[in-house]
DNA sequence: ACCTGAACACCGTTCAAGT
DNA sequence: ACCTGAACACCGTTCAAGT
Protein backbone atom coordinates (compact mmCIF):
# COMPACT_ATOMS: atom_id res chain seq x y z
CA UNK A 1 0.00 0.00 0.00
CA UNK A 2 2.79 2.31 0.91
CA UNK A 3 4.96 2.10 -2.46
CA UNK A 4 8.63 3.23 -2.52
CA UNK A 5 8.47 6.84 -4.58
CA UNK A 6 10.65 5.99 -7.59
CA UNK A 7 10.61 1.97 -7.94
CA UNK A 8 8.06 -0.16 -8.97
CA UNK A 9 6.70 -2.63 -6.08
CA UNK A 10 8.22 -6.19 -6.53
CA UNK A 11 9.81 -5.31 -9.56
CA UNK A 12 12.89 -6.52 -7.07
CA UNK A 13 11.28 -9.38 -5.37
CA UNK A 14 8.28 -11.95 -6.20
CA UNK A 15 5.27 -11.21 -4.25
CA UNK A 16 4.81 -13.24 -1.60
CA UNK A 17 2.92 -16.12 -1.74
CA UNK A 18 3.69 -16.46 -5.52
CA UNK A 19 5.37 -19.80 -6.79
CA UNK A 20 8.48 -17.81 -7.22
CA UNK A 21 9.02 -16.43 -3.89
CA UNK A 22 8.82 -19.72 -2.20
CA UNK A 23 11.71 -20.56 -4.69
CA UNK A 24 13.63 -17.54 -3.73
CA UNK A 25 12.95 -17.87 0.26
CA UNK A 26 14.65 -21.55 -0.10
CA UNK A 27 17.31 -20.42 -2.07
CA UNK A 28 18.73 -17.74 0.23
CA UNK A 29 21.94 -17.91 1.96
CA UNK A 30 20.59 -19.43 5.15
CA UNK A 31 20.69 -16.24 7.13
CA UNK A 32 23.87 -16.16 9.43
CA UNK A 33 23.37 -18.25 12.74
CA UNK A 34 24.57 -16.07 14.81
CA UNK A 35 23.09 -15.46 18.12
CA UNK A 36 20.10 -13.49 17.16
CA UNK A 37 17.73 -12.53 20.64
CA UNK A 38 14.69 -12.29 17.39
CA UNK A 39 13.88 -15.27 15.31
CA UNK A 40 11.34 -15.46 12.66
CA UNK A 41 9.71 -18.12 14.18
CA UNK A 42 9.34 -16.16 17.71
CA UNK A 43 7.74 -13.16 15.08
CA UNK A 44 4.99 -15.43 13.82
CA UNK A 45 4.13 -17.53 17.33
CA UNK A 46 3.58 -13.33 18.46
CA UNK A 47 1.93 -13.01 15.41
CA UNK A 48 -0.19 -16.47 15.63
CA UNK A 49 -0.99 -15.26 19.43
CA UNK A 50 -2.23 -11.70 18.40
CA UNK A 51 -4.26 -13.34 15.86
CA UNK A 52 -6.25 -15.25 17.59
CA UNK A 53 -6.71 -13.08 20.57
CA UNK A 54 -7.52 -9.89 18.46
CA UNK A 55 -8.47 -10.95 15.49
CA UNK A 56 -6.77 -9.32 11.87
CA UNK A 57 -7.55 -5.82 12.34
CA UNK A 58 -4.56 -5.94 15.54
CA UNK A 59 -2.32 -7.81 13.61
CA UNK A 60 -0.19 -4.89 13.00
CA UNK A 61 3.52 -4.95 13.31
CA UNK A 62 3.59 -2.04 16.01
CA UNK A 63 1.28 -4.60 17.89
CA UNK A 64 3.53 -7.42 17.26
CA UNK A 65 6.86 -5.90 18.22
CA UNK A 66 4.90 -4.30 21.43
CA UNK A 67 4.33 -7.92 22.42
CA UNK A 68 7.71 -8.93 21.39
CA UNK A 69 9.08 -6.15 23.61
CA UNK A 70 10.96 -4.68 20.07
CA UNK A 71 10.56 -2.14 17.80
CA UNK A 72 8.67 -2.13 14.58
CA UNK A 73 11.85 -1.51 12.90
CA UNK A 74 13.44 -4.65 13.81
CA UNK A 75 10.68 -6.90 12.25
CA UNK A 76 12.47 -6.19 9.36
CA UNK A 77 15.52 -7.46 9.81
CA UNK A 78 13.01 -10.82 9.64
CA UNK A 79 10.64 -10.24 7.06
CA UNK A 80 10.25 -8.05 3.68
CA UNK A 81 6.96 -6.66 5.11
CA UNK A 82 3.68 -7.26 6.51
CA UNK A 83 2.32 -9.21 3.25
CA UNK A 84 5.60 -11.62 3.55
CA UNK A 85 4.43 -12.36 7.50
CA UNK A 86 1.36 -12.75 6.75
CA UNK A 87 1.96 -15.45 3.85
CA UNK A 88 4.08 -17.04 6.13
CA UNK A 89 1.77 -16.92 9.04
CA UNK A 90 -1.34 -18.45 6.99
CA UNK A 91 0.63 -21.23 6.07
CA UNK A 92 1.88 -21.71 9.37
CA UNK A 93 -1.58 -22.00 10.85
CA UNK A 94 -3.47 -24.17 7.69
CA UNK A 95 -0.78 -27.40 9.23
CA UNK A 96 -3.85 -28.63 10.43
CA UNK A 97 -4.68 -30.05 6.77
CA UNK A 98 -2.93 -32.76 6.75
CA UNK A 99 -4.13 -34.45 9.82
CA UNK A 100 -4.75 -38.36 9.11
CA UNK A 101 -8.32 -39.07 8.55
CA UNK A 102 -9.17 -42.52 10.26
CA UNK A 103 -8.60 -45.17 8.37
CA UNK A 104 -10.96 -47.76 7.01
CA UNK A 105 -12.91 -45.08 5.63
CA UNK A 106 -13.09 -44.46 1.82
CA UNK A 107 -11.92 -41.81 -0.38
CA UNK A 108 -15.20 -39.85 0.04
CA UNK A 109 -15.49 -40.01 3.54
CA UNK A 110 -11.68 -39.50 3.96
CA UNK A 111 -11.95 -36.15 1.83
CA UNK A 112 -15.28 -35.19 3.68
CA UNK A 113 -13.43 -35.93 7.41
CA UNK A 114 -10.47 -33.63 6.03
CA UNK A 115 -12.92 -30.55 4.54
CA UNK A 116 -14.72 -31.08 7.76
CA UNK A 117 -11.91 -30.64 9.96
CA UNK A 118 -10.06 -27.91 7.91
CA UNK A 119 -13.53 -25.91 8.53
CA UNK A 120 -13.51 -26.25 11.96
CA UNK A 121 -10.33 -25.35 12.61
CA UNK A 122 -11.06 -22.00 10.48
CA UNK A 123 -13.96 -21.57 12.70
CA UNK A 124 -12.07 -21.71 15.68
CA UNK A 125 -9.52 -19.16 14.07
CA UNK A 126 -11.06 -16.71 12.20
CA UNK A 127 -8.86 -14.28 12.41
CA UNK A 128 -6.62 -16.91 9.93
CA UNK A 129 -9.80 -17.04 7.52
CA UNK A 130 -9.53 -13.72 6.96
CA UNK A 131 -6.34 -13.56 5.92
CA UNK A 132 -6.65 -16.58 3.84
CA UNK A 133 -7.06 -15.21 0.63
CA UNK A 134 -5.28 -13.83 -2.32
CA UNK A 135 -2.22 -15.82 -0.95
CA UNK A 136 -1.72 -18.94 -3.25
CA UNK A 137 -1.21 -22.08 -0.93
CA UNK A 138 2.22 -22.95 -2.22
CA UNK A 139 3.59 -22.92 1.01
CA UNK A 140 5.26 -26.14 2.79
CA UNK A 141 1.76 -27.17 5.23
CA UNK A 142 -0.71 -26.22 2.11
CA UNK A 143 1.82 -28.53 -0.53
CA UNK A 144 1.27 -31.48 2.04
CA UNK A 145 -2.26 -30.98 2.25
CA UNK A 146 -2.69 -31.04 -1.56
CA UNK A 147 -0.57 -34.01 -2.18
CA UNK A 148 -2.76 -35.95 0.77
CA UNK A 149 -5.68 -34.47 -1.39
CA UNK A 150 -4.19 -35.96 -4.70
CA UNK A 151 -3.37 -39.25 -3.30
CA UNK A 152 -7.57 -39.82 -2.27
CA UNK A 153 -8.75 -38.52 -5.49
CA UNK A 154 -6.06 -40.43 -7.78
CA UNK A 155 -7.09 -43.67 -5.61
CA UNK A 156 -10.78 -42.60 -6.70
CA UNK A 157 -9.97 -42.79 -10.34
CA UNK A 158 -9.22 -39.16 -11.36
CA UNK A 159 -6.49 -38.27 -13.62
CA UNK A 160 -3.78 -35.83 -12.14
CA UNK A 161 -5.26 -33.27 -13.99
CA UNK A 162 -8.81 -33.54 -12.87
CA UNK A 163 -7.48 -34.83 -9.28
CA UNK A 164 -5.81 -31.84 -8.79
CA UNK A 165 -8.71 -29.74 -9.98
CA UNK A 166 -11.02 -31.41 -7.69
CA UNK A 167 -8.51 -31.05 -4.85
CA UNK A 168 -8.57 -27.06 -5.17
CA UNK A 169 -12.35 -27.27 -5.79
CA UNK A 170 -12.71 -28.85 -2.47
CA UNK A 171 -10.34 -26.20 -0.76
CA UNK A 172 -11.86 -22.96 -2.53
CA UNK A 173 -15.46 -24.77 -1.23
CA UNK A 174 -14.29 -25.08 2.00
CA UNK A 175 -12.71 -21.60 2.34
CA UNK A 176 -14.90 -19.79 0.59
CA UNK A 177 -17.99 -21.08 2.74
CA UNK A 178 -15.82 -19.50 5.94
CA UNK A 179 -15.35 -16.38 4.46
CA UNK A 180 -18.68 -15.88 3.37
CA UNK A 181 -20.14 -16.38 6.90
CA UNK A 182 -17.35 -14.58 8.78
CA UNK A 183 -18.63 -12.79 11.47
CA UNK A 184 -21.99 -13.31 11.12
CA UNK A 185 -23.56 -16.23 13.67
CA UNK A 186 -25.99 -17.16 11.10
CA UNK A 187 -27.04 -20.28 13.82
CA UNK A 188 -27.83 -17.14 16.81
CA UNK A 189 -31.20 -16.81 16.56
CA UNK A 190 -31.51 -12.72 16.64
CA UNK A 191 -29.50 -12.88 13.56
CA UNK A 192 -32.31 -15.54 11.97
CA UNK A 193 -34.75 -13.64 13.15
CA UNK A 194 -34.00 -10.25 11.51
CA UNK A 195 -33.51 -12.69 8.06
CA UNK A 196 -37.35 -13.69 8.62
CA UNK A 197 -38.44 -10.36 8.55
CA UNK A 198 -35.81 -9.09 5.42
CA UNK A 199 -37.07 -12.22 3.31
CA UNK A 200 -40.78 -12.05 4.40
CA UNK A 201 -41.09 -7.72 3.93
CA UNK A 202 -39.46 -8.15 0.41
CA UNK A 203 -42.00 -7.14 -2.75
CA UNK A 204 -43.59 -10.26 -3.52
CA UNK A 205 -44.04 -9.35 -7.10
CA UNK A 206 -40.32 -9.59 -7.35
CA UNK A 207 -38.94 -11.86 -5.17
CA UNK A 208 -42.07 -14.11 -4.57
CA UNK A 209 -39.64 -17.26 -3.41
CA UNK A 210 -38.11 -15.18 -0.77
CA UNK A 211 -41.23 -13.65 0.97
CA UNK A 212 -43.07 -17.21 0.48
CA UNK A 213 -40.37 -19.58 1.97
CA UNK A 214 -38.92 -16.46 4.56
CA UNK A 215 -39.06 -18.67 7.57
CA UNK A 216 -37.50 -21.88 5.97
CA UNK A 217 -34.86 -19.66 4.30
CA UNK A 218 -33.75 -17.82 7.58
CA UNK A 219 -33.59 -21.23 9.53
CA UNK A 220 -30.81 -22.41 7.22
CA UNK A 221 -27.45 -21.76 8.75
CA UNK A 222 -24.15 -22.07 7.31
CA UNK A 223 -23.19 -25.86 8.49
CA UNK A 224 -26.56 -26.57 6.62
CA UNK A 225 -25.15 -24.72 3.47
CA UNK A 226 -21.69 -26.40 3.98
CA UNK A 227 -22.70 -30.58 4.27
CA UNK A 228 -25.02 -29.96 1.19
CA UNK A 229 -22.16 -27.91 -0.79
CA UNK A 230 -19.68 -30.75 0.65
CA UNK A 231 -22.11 -33.69 -0.53
CA UNK A 232 -22.76 -32.57 -3.22
CA UNK A 233 -19.10 -31.87 -4.76
CA UNK A 234 -18.13 -34.99 -3.07
CA UNK A 235 -21.16 -36.86 -5.34
CA UNK A 236 -20.01 -35.03 -8.54
CA UNK A 237 -16.75 -35.98 -7.44
CA UNK A 238 -17.57 -39.82 -7.32
CA UNK A 239 -19.40 -39.52 -10.76
CA UNK A 240 -16.88 -37.51 -12.59
CA UNK A 241 -14.57 -40.25 -12.10
CA UNK A 242 -16.72 -43.34 -12.93
CA UNK A 243 -16.01 -44.83 -16.38
CA UNK A 244 -18.44 -43.44 -18.79
CA UNK B 1 -10.04 -0.07 13.45
CA UNK B 2 -10.43 3.21 14.65
CA UNK B 3 -13.14 2.17 17.56
CA UNK B 4 -14.65 5.33 20.24
CA UNK B 5 -12.72 5.37 23.23
CA UNK B 6 -15.68 4.59 25.65
CA UNK B 7 -18.60 2.75 23.85
CA UNK B 8 -18.64 -0.14 22.39
CA UNK B 9 -18.60 -0.42 18.25
CA UNK B 10 -21.67 -0.89 16.61
CA UNK B 11 -24.01 -1.12 20.24
CA UNK B 12 -25.83 1.61 18.72
CA UNK B 13 -26.09 0.83 15.61
CA UNK B 14 -26.00 -2.75 13.48
CA UNK B 15 -22.93 -4.01 11.46
CA UNK B 16 -23.13 -3.12 7.99
CA UNK B 17 -24.40 -5.94 5.74
CA UNK B 18 -26.60 -7.79 8.64
CA UNK B 19 -30.32 -8.50 7.88
CA UNK B 20 -30.49 -6.16 10.70
CA UNK B 21 -28.84 -3.13 9.19
CA UNK B 22 -30.73 -3.72 5.87
CA UNK B 23 -33.78 -3.65 7.46
CA UNK B 24 -32.85 -0.32 9.55
CA UNK B 25 -31.86 0.96 6.45
CA UNK B 26 -35.05 1.25 4.60
CA UNK B 27 -37.41 2.21 7.71
CA UNK B 28 -34.86 5.60 7.72
CA UNK B 29 -36.93 9.11 7.98
CA UNK B 30 -35.72 9.22 4.15
CA UNK B 31 -33.12 11.49 4.04
CA UNK B 32 -34.65 15.23 3.87
CA UNK B 33 -34.49 15.63 -0.24
CA UNK B 34 -33.08 19.41 0.22
CA UNK B 35 -30.93 20.45 -2.50
CA UNK B 36 -27.74 18.64 -1.85
CA UNK B 37 -24.84 19.01 -4.05
CA UNK B 38 -23.22 15.54 -2.85
CA UNK B 39 -25.55 12.24 -3.15
CA UNK B 40 -24.81 9.03 -1.92
CA UNK B 41 -25.27 7.47 -5.55
CA UNK B 42 -22.46 9.92 -6.62
CA UNK B 43 -20.34 8.47 -4.01
CA UNK B 44 -20.66 5.16 -5.06
CA UNK B 45 -19.87 5.80 -8.44
CA UNK B 46 -17.32 7.83 -7.57
CA UNK B 47 -15.88 5.17 -5.62
CA UNK B 48 -16.30 2.40 -8.03
CA UNK B 49 -14.84 3.98 -10.29
CA UNK B 50 -11.50 4.44 -8.27
CA UNK B 51 -12.13 0.70 -7.29
CA UNK B 52 -11.76 -0.55 -10.81
CA UNK B 53 -9.15 2.24 -12.12
CA UNK B 54 -6.74 2.17 -8.90
CA UNK B 55 -7.75 -1.17 -7.12
CA UNK B 56 -8.93 -2.05 -3.37
CA UNK B 57 -5.59 -0.21 -2.00
CA UNK B 58 -7.06 3.02 -3.57
CA UNK B 59 -10.29 2.85 -2.03
CA UNK B 60 -9.03 5.59 0.51
CA UNK B 61 -12.24 8.30 1.82
CA UNK B 62 -9.63 10.89 1.20
CA UNK B 63 -9.44 9.37 -2.29
CA UNK B 64 -12.84 9.17 -3.09
CA UNK B 65 -13.22 12.71 -1.70
CA UNK B 66 -11.04 14.47 -3.89
CA UNK B 67 -12.27 12.43 -6.69
CA UNK B 68 -15.90 14.35 -5.98
CA UNK B 69 -14.01 17.62 -4.92
CA UNK B 70 -15.15 17.55 -1.48
CA UNK B 71 -13.47 16.57 1.94
CA UNK B 72 -13.40 13.43 3.42
CA UNK B 73 -15.76 14.80 6.34
CA UNK B 74 -18.45 15.35 4.24
CA UNK B 75 -18.61 11.80 2.99
CA UNK B 76 -19.58 10.28 6.60
CA UNK B 77 -23.23 12.91 6.26
CA UNK B 78 -24.39 10.31 3.40
CA UNK B 79 -22.36 6.99 4.97
CA UNK B 80 -21.51 5.95 8.34
CA UNK B 81 -18.60 4.76 8.03
CA UNK B 82 -16.17 2.76 5.44
CA UNK B 83 -17.21 -0.73 6.13
CA UNK B 84 -20.94 1.10 5.26
CA UNK B 85 -19.87 2.83 1.68
CA UNK B 86 -18.26 -0.96 1.08
CA UNK B 87 -21.40 -2.92 1.95
CA UNK B 88 -23.57 -0.56 -0.48
CA UNK B 89 -20.68 -0.12 -3.23
CA UNK B 90 -20.57 -4.45 -3.02
CA UNK B 91 -24.62 -4.65 -3.57
CA UNK B 92 -24.72 -2.20 -6.32
CA UNK B 93 -21.74 -4.15 -8.02
CA UNK B 94 -23.19 -7.21 -7.85
CA UNK B 95 -26.09 -6.51 -9.91
CA UNK B 96 -25.12 -8.46 -12.81
CA UNK B 97 -25.93 -11.50 -10.78
CA UNK B 98 -29.35 -11.34 -12.17
CA UNK B 99 -28.96 -11.13 -15.45
CA UNK B 100 -31.42 -13.67 -17.55
CA UNK B 101 -29.45 -16.60 -19.53
CA UNK B 102 -30.34 -18.08 -22.23
CA UNK B 103 -34.22 -19.59 -22.59
CA UNK B 104 -34.66 -22.90 -23.84
CA UNK B 105 -31.99 -24.31 -21.55
CA UNK B 106 -31.97 -26.49 -18.76
CA UNK B 107 -31.77 -25.26 -14.97
CA UNK B 108 -28.50 -26.67 -14.58
CA UNK B 109 -27.00 -25.14 -18.01
CA UNK B 110 -29.00 -21.60 -16.81
CA UNK B 111 -26.90 -22.36 -13.32
CA UNK B 112 -23.79 -22.89 -14.95
CA UNK B 113 -24.07 -19.63 -17.62
CA UNK B 114 -25.20 -17.49 -14.94
CA UNK B 115 -22.21 -18.89 -12.24
CA UNK B 116 -20.00 -18.39 -15.71
CA UNK B 117 -21.28 -14.63 -16.10
CA UNK B 118 -20.79 -13.96 -12.45
CA UNK B 119 -16.77 -14.91 -12.15
CA UNK B 120 -16.12 -13.20 -15.27
CA UNK B 121 -17.90 -10.02 -14.10
CA UNK B 122 -15.63 -10.57 -10.86
CA UNK B 123 -12.68 -11.38 -13.26
CA UNK B 124 -13.04 -8.03 -14.85
CA UNK B 125 -14.00 -6.22 -11.70
CA UNK B 126 -10.91 -7.77 -8.78
CA UNK B 127 -11.60 -4.94 -6.81
CA UNK B 128 -15.19 -6.08 -6.25
CA UNK B 129 -13.33 -9.55 -5.92
CA UNK B 130 -11.47 -8.56 -3.11
CA UNK B 131 -14.08 -6.45 -1.37
CA UNK B 132 -16.94 -9.71 -1.37
CA UNK B 133 -16.17 -11.57 1.38
CA UNK B 134 -17.45 -11.16 4.96
CA UNK B 135 -20.45 -9.02 3.55
CA UNK B 136 -23.64 -11.03 4.16
CA UNK B 137 -25.38 -11.03 0.63
CA UNK B 138 -28.47 -9.71 1.70
CA UNK B 139 -28.48 -6.56 -0.47
CA UNK B 140 -31.32 -6.20 -3.33
CA UNK B 141 -29.23 -6.88 -5.62
CA UNK B 142 -27.72 -10.32 -3.97
CA UNK B 143 -31.30 -10.75 -2.86
CA UNK B 144 -32.20 -11.37 -6.81
CA UNK B 145 -29.99 -13.24 -7.61
CA UNK B 146 -31.18 -15.74 -4.84
CA UNK B 147 -34.34 -15.21 -5.79
CA UNK B 148 -33.21 -16.52 -9.28
CA UNK B 149 -30.87 -19.52 -8.37
CA UNK B 150 -34.24 -20.66 -5.75
CA UNK B 151 -36.33 -20.65 -8.97
CA UNK B 152 -34.13 -22.97 -10.57
CA UNK B 153 -33.28 -25.27 -7.97
CA UNK B 154 -36.45 -25.54 -6.73
CA UNK B 155 -37.70 -26.59 -10.58
CA UNK B 156 -34.88 -29.10 -10.57
CA UNK B 157 -36.99 -30.76 -7.85
CA UNK B 158 -35.35 -29.36 -4.77
CA UNK B 159 -36.86 -28.78 -1.60
CA UNK B 160 -36.99 -24.55 -0.77
CA UNK B 161 -34.23 -25.43 2.20
CA UNK B 162 -32.02 -27.51 -0.14
CA UNK B 163 -32.33 -25.04 -3.07
CA UNK B 164 -31.24 -22.19 -1.01
CA UNK B 165 -28.20 -24.36 0.17
CA UNK B 166 -27.71 -25.04 -3.52
CA UNK B 167 -27.49 -21.58 -4.29
CA UNK B 168 -25.66 -20.29 -1.31
CA UNK B 169 -23.40 -23.18 -2.30
CA UNK B 170 -22.75 -22.41 -6.02
CA UNK B 171 -22.31 -18.65 -4.70
CA UNK B 172 -19.40 -19.67 -2.38
CA UNK B 173 -17.55 -21.50 -5.35
CA UNK B 174 -18.04 -18.65 -7.88
CA UNK B 175 -16.23 -16.39 -5.16
CA UNK B 176 -14.22 -18.70 -3.68
CA UNK B 177 -11.97 -19.53 -7.23
CA UNK B 178 -11.90 -16.04 -8.20
CA UNK B 179 -10.50 -14.77 -4.59
CA UNK B 180 -8.58 -17.88 -4.03
CA UNK B 181 -6.45 -16.88 -7.28
CA UNK B 182 -6.70 -12.93 -7.41
CA UNK B 183 -3.92 -11.28 -8.45
CA UNK B 184 -2.31 -15.04 -9.22
CA UNK B 185 -2.48 -15.54 -13.13
CA UNK B 186 -2.47 -19.26 -13.73
CA UNK B 187 -2.41 -19.12 -17.60
CA UNK B 188 0.95 -16.97 -17.62
CA UNK B 189 3.74 -19.28 -18.45
CA UNK B 190 6.13 -17.16 -16.62
CA UNK B 191 4.01 -18.60 -13.16
CA UNK B 192 3.31 -21.91 -14.69
CA UNK B 193 7.04 -22.55 -15.39
CA UNK B 194 7.67 -21.51 -11.51
CA UNK B 195 5.13 -23.65 -10.34
CA UNK B 196 6.51 -26.38 -12.06
CA UNK B 197 9.71 -25.84 -10.87
CA UNK B 198 8.12 -25.54 -7.10
CA UNK B 199 6.70 -28.86 -7.76
CA UNK B 200 8.93 -30.44 -9.26
CA UNK B 201 11.94 -30.19 -6.78
CA UNK B 202 10.01 -30.88 -3.09
CA UNK B 203 11.32 -33.62 -1.35
CA UNK B 204 10.18 -36.71 -3.52
CA UNK B 205 9.79 -39.25 -0.15
CA UNK B 206 7.65 -36.40 1.45
CA UNK B 207 5.25 -35.32 -1.33
CA UNK B 208 5.85 -38.34 -4.42
CA UNK B 209 2.59 -36.74 -5.89
CA UNK B 210 3.75 -33.59 -6.66
CA UNK B 211 7.21 -34.36 -7.59
CA UNK B 212 5.88 -37.57 -10.42
CA UNK B 213 3.05 -34.86 -11.77
CA UNK B 214 4.74 -31.68 -11.74
CA UNK B 215 3.91 -30.89 -15.45
CA UNK B 216 1.01 -32.14 -15.68
CA UNK B 217 -0.04 -29.63 -12.26
CA UNK B 218 1.84 -26.83 -13.08
CA UNK B 219 -0.22 -26.43 -16.52
CA UNK B 220 -4.03 -26.59 -14.70
CA UNK B 221 -5.23 -23.35 -14.81
CA UNK B 222 -7.80 -21.47 -12.57
CA UNK B 223 -10.39 -21.65 -15.70
CA UNK B 224 -9.60 -26.10 -16.00
CA UNK B 225 -10.22 -25.22 -11.97
CA UNK B 226 -13.73 -23.92 -12.11
CA UNK B 227 -15.18 -25.54 -14.86
CA UNK B 228 -14.59 -29.14 -13.00
CA UNK B 229 -15.68 -27.67 -9.83
CA UNK B 230 -18.82 -26.19 -11.09
CA UNK B 231 -19.31 -29.33 -12.87
CA UNK B 232 -19.16 -31.42 -10.23
CA UNK B 233 -21.33 -29.10 -8.19
CA UNK B 234 -24.22 -29.17 -10.90
CA UNK B 235 -23.92 -33.03 -11.09
CA UNK B 236 -23.99 -33.41 -7.24
CA UNK B 237 -27.08 -31.14 -7.36
CA UNK B 238 -28.65 -33.15 -10.22
CA UNK B 239 -27.88 -36.65 -8.20
CA UNK B 240 -29.26 -34.85 -4.74
CA UNK B 241 -32.37 -33.90 -6.49
CA UNK B 242 -33.78 -37.00 -8.23
CA UNK B 243 -35.59 -39.07 -6.24
CA UNK B 244 -33.95 -41.70 -4.22
C1' DA C 1 -28.72 22.60 6.96
C1' DC C 2 -24.73 21.57 4.94
C1' DC C 3 -19.76 21.62 4.38
C1' DT C 4 -14.89 22.65 5.77
C1' DG C 5 -10.35 22.74 8.27
C1' DA C 6 -7.91 20.92 11.35
C1' DA C 7 -7.00 17.75 14.43
C1' DC C 8 -6.60 12.87 16.67
C1' DA C 9 -5.04 8.35 17.01
C1' DC C 10 -3.64 5.20 14.33
C1' DC C 11 -1.11 2.64 10.02
C1' DG C 12 3.46 0.42 7.13
C1' DT C 13 8.04 1.50 6.05
C1' DT C 14 12.67 3.65 6.05
C1' DC C 15 17.12 5.03 7.73
C1' DA C 16 20.70 7.47 10.13
C1' DA C 17 22.60 6.77 14.38
C1' DG C 18 23.81 4.09 18.24
C1' DT C 19 25.90 -0.30 20.55
C1' DA D 1 26.02 -7.18 13.08
C1' DC D 2 22.08 -6.01 15.16
C1' DC D 3 18.73 -2.90 17.10
C1' DT D 4 16.65 1.73 18.15
C1' DG D 5 14.46 6.41 17.70
C1' DA D 6 12.51 9.23 15.05
C1' DA D 7 10.62 10.45 11.13
C1' DC D 8 7.63 10.12 6.67
C1' DA D 9 3.58 9.57 4.17
C1' DC D 10 -0.30 7.65 4.68
C1' DC D 11 -5.02 5.82 7.07
C1' DG D 12 -10.41 6.39 9.25
C1' DT D 13 -13.01 9.35 12.07
C1' DT D 14 -14.57 13.42 14.74
C1' DC D 15 -16.03 18.08 15.62
C1' DA D 16 -15.97 22.97 16.37
C1' DA D 17 -16.40 26.54 13.34
C1' DG D 18 -17.91 28.64 9.22
C1' DT D 19 -21.60 29.73 5.49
Amino acid sequence: MREPKTTEPGADHPKPGTAAWWLARENEPARPRRRRSLTLDAILDAAMTLLDARGAGALTMRNIAEALGCTQASLYRHVRNREELVTLLVDRAVSVASAAPPEGADWAEKAAWSARRFREHLLRHPGVASLLRGTERLGPNSLAGMQYALGLFIGAGLSPRLASAAASSLATFVLGSVQFNLGLDTADPEESRHRRLLYGSRDAGALPLLVEHADTLAAVTSDDEFEFGLNALLTGFRALAAPS
